[in-house]
DNA sequence: CGGTATTTTGAGTATCGTCAAGGCCAGTGG
DNA sequence: CCACTGGCCTTGACGATACTCAAAATACCG
């Protein structure tokens, strides 16, 4: 099914894309070439499935560009998004069983995909590779987390202010989703009203209403439906009740860059 | 601080004490015996702490007897209980940096502790110890993600529903856990009021009006605050809109069994 | 038996979910 | 070029649910 539309990744003047890509860069060279071999670069248009959920999944891919949801399928038709992949991440049991849950496009995205049975063998051969995926499931299960946290908060304005601040935290280095202008920080939510439901467990209306909260309240400025530019962090802040949510490293981080862009 | 009280766990008698945990048993032997002269036992009593947050876990644990709860602080003093460990679960975070959360013993427990060092030393020796590391972090994110599904209800009652429904298909193994009488399943809430409150993202008084609304519907039984008799499992499954939590096979087993009971 | 902690119940208020309607934008076809 | 359609976001009104505060009942422990 991946392959119809597959093709070689190993173009000219892009030999080395994968040192691109989040960590992988720091893999010895050997493992590097090893997996660009086997590496196929595939296009999905925002909407297409990536996987379905409980295939053995053939194939282990990385995010290049765009967005991927993770959802379960619930009987009733329904779905529950239970997560957000990024540029950099992986996703793909390497040696397990199932998928779980079902990836789409939430963008339209560019991955790369390696085939299971060969990314395995390659894994097997590098300790280096192994402590990779050893690390990403670990960088997962943290997020997974502050998704837990997030969503156990009583309200749904808490609720939204935490994911603003984990979009901040962690999408910083995606320049295109976060913006340091002089006076505030732009945000740019790259899933639709009602994938953003779905993920803070409530409703399409309950979002939009709660985020105009926040605008009312000056927290943050809705510039566009999807673009919110954030007025008072250390207020977004206390709104979740003062969670240290993803890197709180990374937060002050890009409070330092805003402070340098205004002073 | 985690060596004042420990003792060697290489006791006589019991020196292949690491097969029975889960899992491990399937290691080579040579792995085994490793494992063994680095490990030490640890007894924690209700409420103390394993580990805090923010060190660089310092060892690697298996609960042998008991249940941990993780928890994320908040710096208003309250905590956020986002996960639990039980008897064969593991924690500590192998290569990575710091824990993003506390662990604590919600019961009475007993613990296997490996310094890290001298643990990873193994790991980068046993490709078996390294996959098995892997799996068991695969399996942690799928428990995390089933929190999130349930976290995302918008009723409590479904919520508290998922939760029963979780224990019975995660707990089973735990004989004093769970229990088949000859008519209904019987479930021993391992936790407080208030630590199932925040582990379902609600307050205590909820969990209460919820519990009650489900036994007067006929679908629990309350013999104890912290023992409920399913009565109803398929009813229970409604309340969650149906989704497949946990692992579905181990739940038709519970089932099974319950049949096998009556007839 | 008394004292403390936990659990439950109650009443009032705030929030959220639901249903319904309206506005905005993009793509389609006349 | 424009009306039409469908999807998405927003707004409003109403009922259901859950949170807050307070107090009573129960279990637990010495």
């Amino acid at each position: 099914m991946a392959e119809t539309l597959a093709e070689p990744a190993t173009r000219t003047g892009d030999e080395c894309f994968l040192s691109d890509m989040a960590r992988i860069g720091d893999l010895p060279n050997s493992v590097k070439r090893d997996l660009q071999v086997i590496c196929r670069r595939r296009l999905f248009s925002c909407g297409e499935t990536v996987a379905e959920a409980g295939e053995p999944s053939e194939f282990v891919g990385i995010v290049r560009e765009g967005i991927l949801r993770m959802q379960k399928s619930l009987p009733d038709g329904r779905e529950h998004v239970v997560g957000l992949l990024i540029e950099g991440d992986m996703f793909g049991l390497v040696f397990g069983g199932p998928l779980h849950f079902a990836i789409e496009a939430a963008t339209d995205a560019e991955i790369y995909i390696f085939g299971r049975a060969a990314f395995e063998k390659i894994v097997m051969s590098s300790m280096e590779l192994d402590r990779l995926l050893l690390l990403n499931l670990m960088n997962e299960l943290d997020r997974a987390r502050d998704w837990m946290v997030i969503l156990s908060l009583p309200k749904i304005r808490a609720r939204l202010s935490g994911f603003l601040i984990v979009m901040c935290a962690r999408f910083q280095k995606i320049d295109h989703l976060i913006t340091i202008s002089r006076r505030a920080i732009r945000v740019r939510i790259p899933i639709s009203r009602p994938d953003l439901a779905h993920l803070l467990g409530t409703r399409v209306e309950s979002i939009s209403r709660a985020l105009h909260a926040l605008a009312d309240d000056g927290l943050i400025e809705i510039l566009q439906p999807d673009l919110v530019e954030i007025r008072d962090l250390a207020a977004l802040s206390e709104e979740t009740g003062e969670l240290d949510l993803g890197d709180p490293a990374s937060l002050q981080r890009l409070v330092r860059a805003l402070r340098t862009a205004q002073g």
